[in-house]
DNA sequence: CAGTATCCCCCCTGATACTG
DNA sequence: CAGTATCAGGGGGGATACTG
């Protein structure tokens, strides 16, 4: 963000998602804000950033649409930063991070926090990609095709 | 990366993909491995980086265990980047900021790239989640348990 | 509590030149 | 082609102080 190479106009909608919230903090944020995170000082403790950082990254994402901000829900002056239904629109891309981390990046038996149904209790189904008709489909029965750059 | 503040051990992996993953660069060179680029100088033209970014990326990529070195294809002596198991695990993660970009970040009738079904040439069915049994999942369904930070 | 303002460093990143 | 080396800059990012 605040790019200084953008991948904007390259045709590709991964590029140009990372061109919006591409950056390290961004997605903490929204993580955050997932978990029920809405004040300041709240995202400010639960992430360690710089208060000048934060402040920075919600008015950014605040101006991109993914954030926006609502009056304190308990009565006092001050603002609450709460995900759009575009910043919601963002729950797979935490869940496809999530799940990549607990299969990739954890010892056996090491504590994690996992994502739950909350209905049952039950951990949710693994995140999978369908074709059209249903069947089950890896990244090598699939191809990209370009109406721009890939 | 080579980040100066870490969350790795938060217990949430969220933050530990993103600790690993979660700069500009990688995830966009990641989509190019997936989409077949192999070779250095394919990488530099394709993205626009510098040389000595590139470079690395690639070996910073390599030591993590997401891409590995093979002799090129074609008999040189230089090498080629591919994916390991554990990078193709990505693959979902890709899928979501592509499928975020789509919904989000393009005018109606903009040109971009899709993602299809190799064998019909179809695009492929909306990622989603689901519970336990099958049931469509969305985000307020949902909890992080924790048995960490989340 | 919720920010803004300021200072400052370091490293990310690009550009260029050089090597095998 | 596939890098490595070096230089230079800009801004990401932290720390602290200040305000309402």
């Amino acid at each position: 963000m605040v790019k200084r190479v953008s991948l904007w106009d390259a045709g590709c909608p991964v590029a140009r998602s990372l061109d919006v919230i591409g950056d390290w903090w961004s997605l903490l944020i929204i993580r955050d804000a997932f978990d029920g995170v809405r004040r300041f000082n709240e995202f400010q403790t639960s992430l360690g950033i710089a208060k000048g950082m934060l402040a920075t990254r919600l008015r950014d994402l605040t101006q991109r649409g993914i954030l926006e901000t609502a009056p304190a829900s308990d009565g006092t002056a001050y603002r609450e930063y709460v995900l759009t239904e575009k910043g919601r629109g963002l729950f797979l891309v935490i869940v496809a991070l999530r799940q990549w981390g607990e299969d990739h990046l954890y010892r056996p038996g090491e504590a994690r926090s996992s994502l739950v149904d909350t209905e049952t209790g039950a951990p949710v189904a693994r995140l999978e990609l369908h074709a059209e008709n249903g069947r089950p489909l890896g990244w090598s029965d699939t191809r990209v095709q370009k109406s721009g750059n890939g």
